[in-house]
DNA sequence: CCTTGACCTGCCCCC
DNA sequence: CAGATCAGGTCAAGG
């Protein structure tokens, strides 16, 4: 196991796989499922009423990761700029709900919908000095009208997360067993469900599955890949990726980057979203 | 198999 | 300051 202040809170929360957070002074207060964490850097502190460990990924051997991925200069650069940075294991059904969310929309955006949902479906929870609405339960959820979920800004997505919400609700989708599948199942269960595609399947695998071969590709991946390897990845262009191209390029992503592409793919978007100072939460 | 347009919202910009 | 523009994935209809 690595040391502990190799983490750095900051830049981790900071990487568009959380939302439900919020830097209050010098903690950052979130989110995850029916949990509170606050996290300090300086004096390091990590709290959580549930399991810290499993959140931050402590079991992963990050330096035979970071080892295995640095596969060219660009990923061994965008490692120097984010150091610390981490993949976060988050409670399945918030990141699922969370990703459904994002598709067509901005990372502020997400957000604001995420906190509406607690807002309205949370239960209120005291952890440390602070009190706050924890992520809806899956019933709760399954059971909200549609016009509640409209009143959460979600727009046309509201009729994604109440089905989704059923099928969870139903054992249609079950985490548990998604988390033992091999990706490829995993994926193509999760994309049974109205608004789970190729990208939001893929984020959901990689920070709550445990499937470190899934590598989202949205705008800024893609763009990533035009700029940095289009000697590798010769039929990427700027268009929009057909559901075939996404499959494909997918295979050969995980044949260069490996079998811990997800941990690639997130240092790349990280560096690249901030070379373009694109605001974070 | 691919292309196209619709879908909500919030933010930024410009008049 | 109201109104237009744009960014961002997925789906359904049609070629």
């Amino acid at each position: 196991m690595q040391k502990t202040d190799s983490i750095n809170i900051e830049t981790t929360i900071n990487s568009g796989q959380v939302f439900l957070w919020n830097k209050i002074g010098e903690q950052w207060v979130g989110i995850d499922g029916q949990d509170i964490m606050i996290l300090r850097q300086k004096p390091y502190s990590l709290k959580s009423s549930g399991n810290i460990d499993n959140f931050l990924r402590r079991d992963d051997n990050l330096e035979k990761i970071l080892k295995n991925i640095s596969t060219d200069r660009t990923v061994r650069d965008a490692i120097k700029q984010s150091s610390g940075l981490r993949l976060i294991r988050q409670d399945p059904f918030q990141c699922y709900i969370s990703f459904i969310c994002s598709s067509n929309s901005s990372i502020q955006n997400i957000k604001s919908m995420l906190e509406n949902l607690c807002r309205k479906f949370g239960v209120k929870k005291e952890f440390g000095k602070y009190q706050l609405h924890t992520f809806p339960r899956v019933e709760t959820l399954a059971n909200a009208t549609m016009n509640e979920l409209l009143d959460c800004r979600l727009g046309f997505r509201a009729k994604y997360v109440k089905e989704a919400s059923l099928a969870v609700n139903s054992n249609k989708i079950d985490f548990k067993e998604l988390r033992k599948l091999d990706y490829q199942t995993a994926i193509r269960s999760l994309k049974n469900i109205l608004g789970i595609g190729n990208k939001v399947a893929d984020c959901i695998a990689l920070f709550s599955l445990d499937k470190l071969e899934a590598f989202p590709i949205d705008r800024w991946t893609q763009r990533i890949l035009l700029k940095y390897y289009k000697d590798i990845f010769c039929d990427v262009s700027e268009k929009p990726l057909t559901e075939k191209k996404y499959e494909k390029l997918h295979d050969d992503i995980v044949k260069y980057f490996g079998p811990y592409a997800g941990y690639s793919q997130q240092f790349l978007f990280k560096m690249e979203r901030d070379l373009n100072k694109k605001s974070w939460l």
